[in-house]
DNA sequence: TATGAATGAGTTTTCATTCAT
DNA sequence: AATGAATGAAAACTCATTCAT
């Protein structure tokens, strides 16, 4: 029922982007999205299942094409340190550049329902991936201890990157974000450094 | 008009995060609330201005007194080195004996409306002051870096502390928690070491 | 089991009028009458039936001592002019002297149940007496004509001061009201004179 | 918003003045107002923005199409005296035509809160000038007496005219009022009769 | 494909009244 | 006689979703 292509699935997706950035995630009604995307309110049940779905392929759209540009920029470069410097670069510069995108993923989508919640936290598992296996690789390399697992590690390097976004967006996005990926990333390195 | 104190006041906000972490904050109407504390509908209205003042009200007493606990057990220990590790436990141990309450702040008050998440942000400064308290000390003491600025340090402290608690929520608190609190102060240390 | 004597009695009543005219109908609860009156809620009860027993007892006392302060005055005069003319100046004055009351009976306890407005115009009738005996004792005078029904002439009487006290209160009270007797009572006097 | 023309709107008055005149005021729920207008709850906030809307709306559609009806007819009269007289004849033939719209209008709506009150006040505005326009032309041709305020003569008319239709709702309109059309205009005539 | 008018379920809050003390 | 803490019933409004055109 639904087609999940099309101009329209992506108007839609952009619409909803923009109108949750704008008024929140508890004003985004769904005929406020389709008012933005020039549809009817009815159109968007052509191309999604209901709200939940918009949400759940908004992210999926939006973080899944992230997660894969991450991917094949990680693929150019050898070395775990080398590759976790791209990672926090790439995270705060895609973030950074797409502001109401960020907003939505740091902020507004996390006031969602259960569902959508569970749904956001599968498609993160592909960008838990790619972390897990920059630690992986450091270790396998000898240069990031091998004391600690694997989990903690990245949990620690994912919710430091988190944190620090969602500060920044919250501070209305004042200061460059981009050029604290050095700081970050000597934290990380000497946190992990073997001996 | 809201009466701070008695029996009924701490029997509703008991009942409050009873209710919301077995049922959600989306299905936790103040009918229940009242239901679950013995108290008719009407009674909570004597105690509290509005449904947001229960969660907030909430937050404010459970994670205040979190967060005195961790104050005067600091007060006891000299070194920054070992005021870390014990904020880590305390935060581990507190919250993973209390698991009603783990679910309520790490999962349910987060999709809870923008005024409720001001007041839990407000909040939370006093926590996060702590940690910037543990990190200068750090630093004039000589043994943690001085070349990031603190707020980057504690976003990564507890962004860290704050994501791994979440993933054992959501893994059903099915692991020790308590028992990762060394892995997780070596991984600070280690980051933080000065040279 | 409500008695309808004693201070406290008048002070409930005397507190409803002043915190109705201040707050308006819609906003005159037993509780802020019953703090007003320097009692307890429960109090109220032990000398009222309940709220629209309050509501109505204060017309009836307030408005009956202003009918006997009318009859009273009627009956030291001889002619029906002459009693017409005293009419409008007591409404007019004893009302334009009580602002609270006026704004209480005007405007106020218009808005109030059915059962309150039922047992009003009750009240009322005690008045309407006053002004047909007026207007029968005029005809008999041969001084007002006798081809109209005198409950019209009396409608005409009371709906026209009635509808003049309302403006004035309406208009926050800024014009001398008690200075317009002579008109109405010309007025009045023109209209029914016998020919 | 809120769509002004089309049968739901209509029908959704309608329903209004005939659950208000059956139940009363206080018993006019919106979801009984929709169930007489066969629409859904909903419905109603498609063509109104709230309750206090539609009983605003009832009284402007009501009785501004009554203001129309007399401002015409009288536009057919040249004389001051029988544009007074049609004014009384259509105010009681035209209440008297739709006995639940003249319970409404004289009864319901002055229980209604402050706001609704006030908009009733502006649309009566249109025909207390029509009133007026009446009584100046009167006095101009130098048959009605100059030493009033016109704005008094005008309330003398409209109260005498409502305080009738009243009395004639809260009998049950047990009598036919359209017969004392001649009574009140005598009356009203006589006393204003210049000299 | 696309429209948009219509639907109707679901919840917080107030406040008159009671009754144990 | 007096208190005041506790009670619980009652109603407006929003918005995701449908379906006839």
């Amino acid at each position: 029922m639904a087609r999940k292509t099309g101009d329209k699935y992506q108007a839609i997706i952009d619409a909803a982007v923009k109108v949750i950035a704008r008024h929140g995630y508890h004003h985004a009604q769904v005929s406020k999205i389709a008012r933005e995307a020039n549809v009817a309110d009815g159109t968007i049940y052509l191309y999604f299942k209901n709200k939940d779905d918009i949400l759940i392929s908004l992210f999926k759209e939006k973080m899944g094409s992230f997660f894969e540009t991450t991917h094949h920029h990680l693929n150019e470069l050898d070395r775990a340190e080398d590759k976790l410097r791209e990672l926090i670069h790439l995270h705060f510069s895609l973030l950074s550049e797409n502001r109401d995108l960020a907003i939505v993923t740091q902020i507004e989508l996390r006031q969602s329902d259960p569902d959508i919640r569970y749904q956001i936290g599968v498609t993160m598992k592909r960008y838990f991936q790619i972390i897990d296996d920059i630690v992986s690789q450091g270790i396998e390399e000898g240069v990031f201890r091998d004391d600690l697992d694997v989990r903690i590690i990245r949990r620690m390097i994912f919710g430091t990157i988190d944190e620090a976004i969602t500060a920044w967006v919250m501070k209305d996005q004042k200061y460059d974000i981009v050029s604290l990926t050095d700081s970050f990333h000597s934290l990380f390195v000497n946190g992990l450094r073997a001996r």
